[in-house]
DNA sequence: TGGTGGAAGTTGAGGATTCAAGTACACGAG
DNA sequence: CTCGTGTACTTGAATCCTCAACTTCCACCA
């Protein structure tokens, strides 16, 4: 792959402008790392606690909040997922008896998604292996310079895709 | 299910050690980051170029390589995937055409992946929106210094599970 | 009231991934 | 030469994820 031509093609913005040697290492690296971890993580609590990675963390996030409850729509952004995918999560945890459904009062067409006491106590028991693993692989490694870096960037790149990311770059609202 | 070695499991450490409460908003930073961050990617490129992002990182590996083809096996750990993952995808890049496979003259066991004429032109098609894609999702959102930071980290977390990383925790090792 | 557009959530089909097995070959020791 | 062990890769089933409908219900307005 060499090339430095400015092939046109409207559809994508500008002239390639392709990434420079040290931009290309330091996305080579991002991809290295994010894969290897995510996978690192999937395997240890799939086998310590049977379940994915991301449903782990959904998990928590319904622990975190009131009532270890929340809306299906609330859970779905807070975990940045489709409502989609967790609609099938949610029916996965249910038959694992770790969540149950329930109907939303105020609001028919509404589901809160409820972590069990079965789920809370799956979680005290998987947390401190899941912590351990997470320590062992990121901060363990890092000075608390680059914990703070790793923050700010990742901060920064998860608010450049978050809100309507849509609406940013849609023409007629510029 | 194997249950082998149920010693006061030795994974997990002593006492829970959890993470502070900086340590978690650097933790959810990530994960929100990257999940965003893969989600997009692989939307971008499965709607441009129809193919998940993984797959697309597959060609870009063997259009890099010498030849432009590689063993199975050493793509598959450039790519930091199995080679049962490789071997799915492999076979599903022979039938859309961008890859064909080559048996090894020299070991019959082995096979190369070799990235076909139309695979190369694809890449050539595609590469301007996805390099445009990941410089307005990361790199254009950066200071120089962050750049740089976020390549030590992403090395150094890389690394870290990389190489023998089951050596690196066993306990008689230790 | 009744209609309409949108929001909340689910579903099913098709892809993708994992895990455990399985096939075929390589290679050194006897 | 052949046995045993290990390497290279594939396969199938179970699980997970995506995408595009689809159902049900809310909110608003004329």
């Amino acid at each position: 792959m060499d090339r430095m031509n400015t092939a046109p093609t409207s559809a994508d913005p500008g002239e390639p402008h392709w990434l420079t040697d040290e931009e290309q290492r330091v996305w080579r690296a991002y991809i290295d790392a994010t894969t290897l971890l995510e996978d690192h993580l999937d395997r240890q609590l799939q086998r310590d606690a049977g379940m994915p990675h991301v449903y782990y963390g959904l998990l928590v996030k319904l622990a975190d909040a009131p009532e270890r409850r929340l809306r299906m729509t609330e859970l779905a952004m807070s975990a940045k997922i489709t409502r989609s995918r967790l609609s099938h999560a949610v029916a996965r945890l249910e038959k694992s008896g770790w969540v149950r459904r329930e109907d939303c009062p105020s609001d028919k067409r509404g589901q809160f998604a409820v972590l069990t006491d079965e789920g809370l106590e799956m979680l005290a028991r998987h947390a401190p292996g899941h912590v351990h693993a997470v320590r062992q692989a990121v901060f363990d490694r890092l000075t608390p310079e680059q914990q703070k870096s790793l923050g700010e960037i990742m901060r920064i790149v998860a608010e450049g895709l978050q809100p309507s990311e849509a609406g940013a770059d849609l023409p007629w609202l510029r």
